[in-house]
RNA sequence: GUGUUCGUAGCUCAGCUGGAUAGAGCAACGGCCUUCUAAGCCGUGGGUCGGGGGUUCGAAUCCCUUCGAGCACGCCA
């Protein structure tokens, strides 16, 4: 279908044309004075000099050429030139009515179906995910729906580190703890045992043992990078053990991310990609591209247009081994060979804005991805406490990210339970914690998602858990009003697909309709800039247009059956569409709040 | 030092690729529940859009400059 705001500008387009003038200079927007009009055209006044005549009368002659039109109910001249526009009611209705019939509410396919993969969560393996790992999640997830629902066919890898020397740390830590395990028995040439020698609890501890141990312990650090390297060599028992810590903690961690209701198509890590690095180096060095440098094997990717210094794409250290550049730039090869991707995204944190850039130019420059293969890293800001600086436990450490999730819970099950008794109404205490669960989700992924995701944000879970004004409770209130009022229809024996919208009445019904209108405008917008924050933007403003209706139409006790069926149809409008906006965001509405 | 992101109400943030009187939410104050969920709605107060220049009929938005903050800058990821 085509956009609202195309249609009205096509018809403005065609009254300048008309009048004789560029039809470029019809182009209109939203009005950004409500008071005045619904949409507004700034055309005349950018014609002026061109056309060497006053914009108020540009404006005039445009506006003469819409006495008759079917679009626009008012066509006013404001001074200097602006032409102030009122759509007609038949018209908005009309569009709704298409929408509501249309697939994904009138939001074409795109001209071209993109393969997209998206390359977020960044967990580690051996270590437990903290809040850092929240933002590229959330926002991570949130666009891969958003690509695939705008209708590209999107992979969601979360891309593990699973091959670093926090494998080497887990390992040494064991041996010392464990000696006699047949892992690290080298003569031992039998099966291993297929129950891991630990818990994902002990794990836990482990890894943040060893690591602060190889701090201040150099004999032990060295230790763990021997380990390391004979886990990447291939030792049979080092592999064997890294088989269970992988198994233990992917398990614990698809735990920790259903619970954000984050999934993943690919669970990949940089062990997959490991036989592919010789290869690849040899590759590199053959064609010219990689030279030593300091000892290090690198990449120039420099290029002529840079106005600031861009160190070169380091591929091997001068110790030989691979790094995080190695391995990323061999999992761009392997997924251009396994999936032929267009377009492949990553959500970091921004920090690491710079290290992406040379990867990309890198993997350009040398042929790993096609000329037209876009590469983008939508690096996330930082989620920072009510300081202003990085978010912190209160005892100044890393805030787990179960303890984080587990706090908010708490905190929403006890303002549902606070309300219940203000309200004096009885609540079924499994089902106040089901829906401390959603609601608390819906407010820390709206409260991140609405913000833009470059930018740093403040995480203050007492205003994140307040459900007033722009948050997700108040936006799933708005859908749990909307659902409570239709189930009456229905208990009424009214029918929710026999119901037609009708042209609105009211002003308040026609800014619903109008908001509504805006989807797919917003939603190719949205996937375009990999932009969850316009869907927020456009979902807080139809939460905020539909109470406003909804506070002055008493829609049940109506008797005229035709009206009230057609502002059902509205409601249902509202409804489905607030309901795939918040999926897309990623997450849902309870039945009752 | 170089680069980069940013600076908007007391606080947290919008501002849609230059438009009219800069908007929300929180906090403050005042109204609205025997009627579809008051986690709501309506209203009041609150700003030299960091400062200064420039481009333009018109600038929070574009350019320059200056102040301030965060972040990144070859063997971490």
């Amino acid at each position: 279908m085509q956009k609202m705001i195309d249609l009205i500008s096509e018809e403005m387009r065609k009254a300048f044309t008309a009048a004789g003038y560029d039809g470029d200079l019809g182009k209109v927007t939203l009005s950004n004075r409500p008071d005045l009009c619904e949409y507004q055209c700034n055309g005349a006044m950018a014609g002026a000099k061109k056309y060497h005549k006053a914009p108020l009368m540009i404006a005039q002659d445009a506006a003469a050429q819409l006495a008759e039109s079917e679009v626009f109910a008012q066509v006013s001249v404001a001074p200097p030139g602006f032409l102030n526009l009122k759509v007609r009611e038949s018209f908005a209705g009309d569009y709704l009515r298409q929408m509501r019939k249309a697939d994904r509410f009138g939001l074409d396919a795109p001209e071209r179906v993109k393969k997209i993969i998206v390359d977020y969560g960044g967990a580690n393996v051996a270590k437990p995910l903290h809040v850092g790992h929240l933002r590229p999640a959330i926002i991570g997830e949130s666009v891969k729906r958003i690509c695939r629902y705008a209708g590209h066919d999107v992979i969601g890898d979360i891309h593990m580190g699973d091959w670093g020397l926090q494998m080497g740390l887990v390992i040494t830590e064991l041996k010392k703890r464990q000696p006699d395990l047949v892992y690290f028995d080298e003569n031992y040439t039998g099966e291993y045992p297929a129950e891991a020698p630990f818990t994902i609890a002990e794990l836990e501890e482990i890894y943040p043992t060893a690591s602060a141990r190889s701090k201040e312990d150099a004999a032990y650090k060295a230790e763990a990078m021997e380990a390391t390297h004979r886990l990447q060599s291939g030792e049979r028992g080092h592999r064997a053990l890294w088989r269970h810590i992988m198994r233990v903690s992917v398990e614990d961690l698809k735990k920790n991310y259903d619970s954000l209701d984050v999934h993943f198509d690919l669970w990949k890590g940089e062990s997959d990609v490991q036989d592919l690095i010789p290869g690849m180096v040899d590759m590199l060095k053959k064609g010219g591209y990689a030279y030593e440098s300091d000892g290090a094997l690198v990449v120039d990717v420099k290029e002529e247009t840079d106005t600031k210094e861009v160190p070169p794409c380091m591929i091997l250290k001068s110790d030989g081994a691979a790094l995080y550049n190695t391995t990323d730039l061999a999992t761009i090869m392997d997924r251009m060979a396994k999936y032929r991707p267009d377009k492949i995204i990553y959500v970091t944190d921004k920090r690491q804005d710079l290290y992406f850039e040379q990867i990309f130019r890198c993997a350009k420059k040398t042929g790993l991805v096609n000329e037209d293969t876009e590469l983008v890293h939508i690096g996330n800001g930082t989620m920072n406490g009510k300081d202003g600086r990085p978010f912190k436990t209160r005892e100044g450490g890393v805030m787990r990210l179960e303890h984080l999730i587990g706090e908010i819970n708490k905190e929403m099950l006890r303002k549902i339970l606070e309300n219940a008794e203000t309200k004096d109404y009885e609540i079924d205490e499994s089902q106040a914690q089901e829906t401390a669960r959603i609601v608390g989700l819906a407010a820390v992924k709206y409260g991140d998602l609405s913000n833009q995701a470059a930018k740093d944000y403040i995480f203050d879970i007492d205003r994140f858990t307040s459900f007033e004004g722009d948050t997700g409770p108040y936006i799933l209130y708005t859908i749990v009003r909307i659902k409570s009022i239709l189930h009456k229809y229905e208990e009424q024996g009214g029918n929710l697909t026999d119901a037609v919208i009708r042209d609105a009445a009211s002003d308040s019904e026609k800014s619903l309709a109008l908001e509504l209108s805006g989807f797919n405008a917003t939603m190719e917008a949205a996937c375009e800039e990999a932009a969850p924050h316009r869907i927020c933007a456009y979902i807080y403003d139809i939460a905020n247009a539909f109470n406003h209706f909804y506070h002055e139409t008493k829609i049940l006790t109506e008797e005229d059956e035709t009206r009230k069926a057609g502002w059902i149809a509205l409601l249902k409008l509202t409804e489905d569409i607030l309901e795939v906006c918040i999926d897309l965001l990623g997450f849902s509405a309870p039945e009752k709040m």
